[in-house]
Formats: structure tokens, sequence, C-alpha cells
DNA sequence: GGTGAAACTTCTAATAA
DNA sequence: TTATTAGAAGTTTCACC
């Protein structure tokens, strides 16, 4: 769990893999100006390390008539109920993501319908489980997700 | 931007890439019993489709000295001015999403942050933007994320 | 649509520096 | 740590179902 350390390669690396896990490693290591059985060294210890912790597809879940993002603030009855209702949520695979939190609300989650009748019924399913008071939601009318490689410069930067 | 109609064999195809974007196209089709070649066509029809957007690491932010995550409320002077608003905190790079919302808040935007001392630093640079009267945070204490596949299975057994 | 095989590219691990 | 290299493995194309 500990903060690891990367040079200025690993950082170019992670860069290029990061908007497209697929870069061939041949290619990485023709624009670094080192070879590829390097590359191959770097990647395998940075998933090693556990600072890579995998790779995924970024799908485009309005084509696949996804296009409602809602938060829900939820209230609990009592805080040590909080991790029977987190497991609740995660069972709803329309919530994508869960946070207990400190602040107006107890939980918090995001999650991601077909419309608003179907979110209303989501919703509905979330105000049901046992121990939450109640709910708030917040509808998303535009998400804008800040570019991976901004934050990871910054923190390189830092470094 | 319409929805786009997969098949089982796509849906395979994606849950095995979503675990590993690097899964070999070969594995694949000795998994669906098919050939490499149509995995290949399948998956590049699905890029050219737009339901595959791409492909990225996922790091471990907690690793990289990483390890706080809050949500803040945004509350503006005047909607109008909400594109605005939108644009100075996709400058800050510790914002990784903003969402425009109905319902308590205007805009609600998610940051990650080294330390509560760093946090409050980004807060106070979201405060110092023109147009934002108030903002709200919301500490995440314990982040829980829904597997992927869950919502995709849920999705596919839907069409 | 899909296949299978050929041609091409990339990966990976061992060796050496 | 990095580079080189060679054999293994994967990708991509295409003629043919």
């Amino acid at each position: 769990m500990n903060k690891v350390k990367l040079d200025e390669i690993d950082h170019q690396i992670l860069d290029m893999l990061i908007d497209n896990t697929r870069t061939p490693f041949t290619d990485i290591a023709k624009k670094l100006l080192i070879s590829a059985g390097t590359v191959h060294v770097r990647v395998k210890k940075m998933e090693e390390s556990g600072i890579i912790k995998g790779s995924s597809l970024t799908l485009d879940y309005v084509k696949l008539g996804y296009s409602f993002i809602a938060y829900v603030g939820i209230f609990l009855e009592k805080t040590h109920q909080t991790k029977f209702v987190l497991e609740r949520l995660n069972q709803i695979p329309y919530v994508t993501v869960a946070h207990i939190t400190t602040g107006k609300f107890n939980i918090f989650c995001k999650i991601r319908a077909k419309d608003t009748t179907h979110a209303k019924n989501i919703i509905f399913k979330i105000d049901d489980i046992d121990g939450i008071s109640r709910t708030e939601t917040m509808i998303s009318l535009e998400e804008s997700i800040n570019d991976k490689k901004r934050l990871m410069h910054t923190i390189f930067n830092e470094m």
C-alpha cells in the first residue's frame, strides 16, 4: 500500500497506455528510444507493484440505451447500518459507484439508467432498502469527464 | 447516436475484454469456439460503431499518493454561468468529473486529492471561481465500485 | 455473415552487457 | 538496469465457404 516512485520513462509508458491499452510495446519503444524489452519489463513491474491495477474498455452507454445518470444522496436511520445498506446497493447493477460520506449524506451513489421511468424504479428500489430514511436525487443533465492524463501529468510533475 | 444491437458473441467478447483489454483474440476465439479472425472483425465493428469508445488503464491512485476523494456540490449565482464555471472546473486537474445537475446543486463534481490539506486548497480554488456562490463538500470515507460487467450483463439480458 | 491459413507483427524470456 | 535477439505467440488479411 506504499507510495510508489516512478521515473519519467514509466510515466511516458503509462501516458501512452492510458490512451490505448493495446498500443504495441514496439511503438512505445520507438517513441521513447528504448527497446521493446525494456517497455515490457517496466510494464510488468508496474503491474506487480500494483500501480497498474488492470485495464478496461470504455463503452458508450448511451449507444447501449443507457443515457440517464443521476446521483442519489442517502440518509440512514442509523449509521451502524451503513455496511448493510452498501451491500444492498451493490446488488443493484444500475448503481455503479457508492460512497460512504461525511457531510450532508451518509451514503452517496451514482446510478445509470435507460430513462426517467427506469430511474424512478431504481430510486424506488433504493428507497425500499431497510435502514434508509430518505433519499435525495440529483439528475445529471450533462457529464464532463476530465482527461485521466491530466491528473497523471500533475501527479508526475510533483514527483 | 442510435442504439446499437449486439448479439451474444459480441457480448461475450466485450465481457472478456472488459476484464483485460489485452486478452489475446486467440484466447477469446478458443473460448467462444470461433476463429480469431471473427473476433477481430467483431471488435473492429464495435469500435467503428462507437460501442467501444476506447480502452484505458486502471491505476491505483492510492499508491500514487492520492487517497482522498470528495464530492463538491456547487451553487451558482446565476444558472447562465454554468458553462463558464464548468470550463473552469475542467481546468483543475484534480476535478475528475463534473455534472450539471437538477436538484439540490447546480453543478456537482468529484475531486481526487492527496490529503485533507490538499483537498482544502482545491476546494478553495473552486470557491474562488466567478459565479459560484457556495459549495458543499462531502468527503468519501469509502468507495465501493460496482463491477462493470454486472451492468453489462443486465443490459444484455434485456436485449 | 464465418473460416482457416499465410504473411506479418508483436511479445517475451534468456543472455549478455 | 537496459539492450539484443530469436523463437513463440498473436494479429490481420484474404480467398473461399
